[in-house]
DNA sequence: TTAGGATTTG
């Protein structure tokens, strides 16, 4: 049996103590009594080196003090542990931890005339069926602000600043790590070890550690932290509602539900109080002179010089900018190098220098790393006309700059590890993934914009009736409807010119066409319905989770946020549904990057409820989801726990409608097409969820890329200031129908069943 | 011992 570790108190998931075993006394340690059912309990007062016997197997020593009479020397009482216990125990011991051992033997001590101990020793191990508990201690936790110069403290807090382990100039790994507690108070904490393991495995602002034994000093005048004895760290996720997860630096620790809970309180006050940063950066998101924190997997490295070295990294997104190439020789790049030339529009160069060049080099291929604060310089060579990006991780530790190795198990790896097994490689070969920087300065420069249109056009494909034959504007124009055709012209102009205004909402079930409404009027909702506070006696009900927590600022605004379950389990935050009260916009938004879904609700008496009908009943990943005023009859928020019931809860947006009585509006594109040919020109409608352009009409709002491809597809579709004759043909179904009213009759025509897509001439 | 937060200038 291993060492167990046991927590006397009254708390439910401790390991207990077998019930049959009783204590024994000092005293009652003697030949002739039996010890079959007793356990002794006692501090460590000394240990000695883990050695070898004879035989070969483990032997450890330690003395136990009884608890009754701490002065007395022959109070104290020789352990002896034989074999793999033996070394499990070495492992986990320290002076002036408690320990119980149970199930021993015991036996004259022949060196009691020696040690002046106890006459009998105890002897252990697992064949003799032995157990040790290890007793946890009470720990007793500091505030930041209550911080004593010269002390050994255990405390709390959130990292607001970190330089991860770097090589430092003495003999160790060193890491700067800067704390904030709820006090409000900071405490920059200088952590050294030999063993990298043994610093603080953080990965980013925001995380949360607990320190045990960590040396407090006083320097220029402010209090400080070091690393002495002991010194002993767990690190969290500070995401609210993330699973409790510590990642340790030493093999043993104590973590229980009081933990949980401190860390669960430290992380809802963080979430009000600290402004941490939003997603990472990508690659496709750099832009020149810039700092930031790229997480990405290496794919070669080489040495370039004595100061620097190379390494060729990827995030599966494509930088928008032409990027450099560090010239090494072959021989000195390490990596596959098929997937080198594979990935090889999609990795970039970082060149990193002086004391981050050490362990660049030990980085193994393929391992998920953040580079923290990578430098994004613009710069030209001689020979080329444009200027590229290039990457550096300077020398030095200024605002964090080091790799990190992330581990498989980090959920940013994981989402990465997915993301990049979706790159389709050929994709980013082609020209349709060309840096919108190369097609900016080919749209800029006429000459470049001609040449590429000599070798190939966009135009509308027909994705069916390809029996129809071409017919002529002027024919259609004479015709009665409704009919269908397929047409063959050019685009002359188009409505809205400003495209994110052809996104409307649209209702299939009214036929009603409306705005979509802008942040500020979601903004307006929420803060309205934070007026009201969450009642608690609707939290933590059988199919939800519920924590509630006041801001700290003057509003003393309540929030709360109901975790919604799944067979009674939370589920990974990415899977998670959760619902909000009283948040703000920037709230909410932050939590829908991390959670699946989220639905802002506030307090009736009797249940949850959705706010006013034209807020988003619902925000997923960018999109906010709204729901028609007309048609929709709000059902109780309730009615939601019968999707949380299901197998799988896949929490589609249409589904989570229909339960809560919503008739959901789609995003559409509206847009006015003026075609001609040589007969004639006729007003057309574009009237489209996602076919038309191959873009949901949802995601464009929020996405500068689609947009920037959807501005594309129309300057290829009708080019800037080009003249009629150099204009695109553009062929596409279209299909007319009436319009009547009690004076009018019109005809509309409206395009169907076409996709843009790149055609060559 | 090391570093003690507060961007390189390749």
């Amino acid at each position: 049996m291993p060492v167990q570790l046991l927590k006397i108190g009254n708390r439910k998931s401790e390991t207990l103590l077998p019930t049959h075993l009783q204590k024994e006394d000092l005293k009652h340690l003697q030949e002739g009594f039996d010890h079959t059912n007793k356990y002794f309990q006692g501090i460590v007062v000394l240990s000695y080196p883990l050695t070898k016997l004879g035989d070969g197997t483990d032997f450890f020593k330690v003395v136990l003090q009884g608890l009754d009479n701490l002065c007395s020397r022959t109070n104290s009482i020789n352990i002896l542990i034989h074999g793999k216990m033996a070394e499990d125990c070495a492992k986990v011991i320290r002076h002036g931890d408690t320990f119980i051992v149970a199930g021993y033997k015991l036996a004259k001590s022949p060196t009691a005339g020696l040690d002046g101990r106890h006459g009998c020793h105890l002897e252990l191990s697992e064949e003799a069926g032995s157990a040790i508990y290890s007793v946890a201690p009470k720990y007793v936790y500091t505030p930041l602000n209550h911080l004593k110069d010269g002390t050994v403290v255990n405390l709390y807090g959130i990292v607001k600043f970190f330089k991860p382990p770097y090589v430092s100039k003495g003999t160790d790994y060193c890491s700067v790590v800067t704390l904030v507690d709820p006090s409000n108070v900071k405490l920059t904490c200088t952590l050294f070890n030999g063993n990298l393991d043994s610093l603080p495995k953080i990965y980013k602002v925001g995380d949360i550690v607990r320190f045990h034994r960590i040396k407090i000093k006083e320097y220029n005048g402010q209090m400080q932290g070091i690393t002495g004895v002991g010194f002993a760290s767990l690190t969290f996720d500070g995401t609210v509602g993330a699973p409790v997860v510590p990642r340790s630096s030493s093999k043993v620790y104590t973590f229980m539900d009081e933990e949980q809970k401190t860390i669960e309180e430290l992380r809802v006050w963080a979430a009000s109080n600290l402004s941490i940063s939003g997603p990472a950066a990508k690659l496709s998101g750099v832009r020149p002179m810039l700092f930031f924190d790229l997480t990405c997997q290496l794919v070669g490295k080489a040495k370039v010089d004595g100061s620097s070295f190379l390494l060729k990294v990827w995030d599966g997104t494509k930088c928008p900018y032409p990027t450099w190439k560090v010239p090494v020789e072959a021989r000195d790049l390490e990596g596959e190098k098929v997937v080198l030339h594979q990935l090889r529009n999609l990795t970039v160069d970082v060149l990193v220098y002086d004391n981050h060049v050490q362990l660049a080099k030990s980085l193994k291929i393929g391992s998920f790393l953040r580079i923290y604060s990578i430098h994004t310089k613009q710069a030209s060579a001689v020979d080329e006309d444009v200027s590229h990006i290039e990457f550096h991780l300077h020398g030095g530790t200024c605002y964090g700059r080091g790799i990190g190795v992330l581990p498989e198990s980090n959920l940013d790896v994981k989402e990465l590890k997915a993301f990049l097994e979706s790159v389709d490689l050929a994709d980013s070969q082609n020209m349709e993934s060309m840096s919108s920087v190369e097609l900016d300065s080919t749209f800029n420069n006429v000459t470049g914009m001609y040449s590429l249109f000599s070798v190939c056009c966009y135009f509308a494909v027909l994705t069916d009736h390809q029996d129809l034959n071409n017919t002529e504007l002027k024919t259609i124009l004479n015709s009665t409807a409704p009919q269908q055709y397929r047409i063959r012209a050019k685009l002359r102009t188009y409505k809205p010119q400003k495209l994110y205004q052809s996104i409307k909402l649209y209702c299939s079930k009214c036929n009603s066409l409306q705005e979509v409404p802008d942040g500020d009027d979601f903004d307006f909702i929420l803060q309205g319905s934070a007026v009201t506070a969450p009642n608690p006696e609707l939290h933590n009900t059988s199919w939800y989770d519920s924590v509630m927590w006041t801001t700290q600022d003057q509003k003393q605004r309540k929030i709360a946020i109901h975790f919604v379950k799944h067979d009674e389990m939370l589920q990974q935050p990415e899977d998670t549904l959760l619902m909000i009260e009283g948040g703000t916009l920037k709230e909410v938004w932050k939590l829908t990057k991390r959670f699946k879904c989220v639905i802002p609700v506030r307090s009736t008496e009797d249940d949850l409820e959705l706010l006013d009908p034209s807020a988003p009943f619902l925000l997923q990943g960018n999109i906010k989801y709204y729901g028609c005023k007309q048609c929709s009859t709000p059902k109780p928020i309730k009615s939601l726990s019968s999707i949380a019931a299901e197998q799988r809860p896949s929490w589609e947006p249409t589904e989570i409608a229909q339960v809560l009585g919503i008739v959901p509006l789609q995003y559409v594109f509206i847009m006015k097409f003026t075609l001609v040919d040589a007969t004639g020109a006729l007003n057309v409608y574009l009237f489209d969820y996602e076919n038309f352009f191959q873009i949901p009409a949802s995601e464009i709002l929020t996405n500068n890329s689609l947009q920037q491809k959807m501005q594309m597809t129309m300057n290829m579709l009708c080019p800037p200031g080009r003249k009629l004759d150099d204009l695109p043909w553009l062929e596409c179904f279209i299909k007319s129908y009436n319009v009547r009213d009690a004076m009018t009759h019109q005809v509309y025509y409206q395009i169907f069943d076409t996709t843009v897509a790149e055609g060559v001439v």
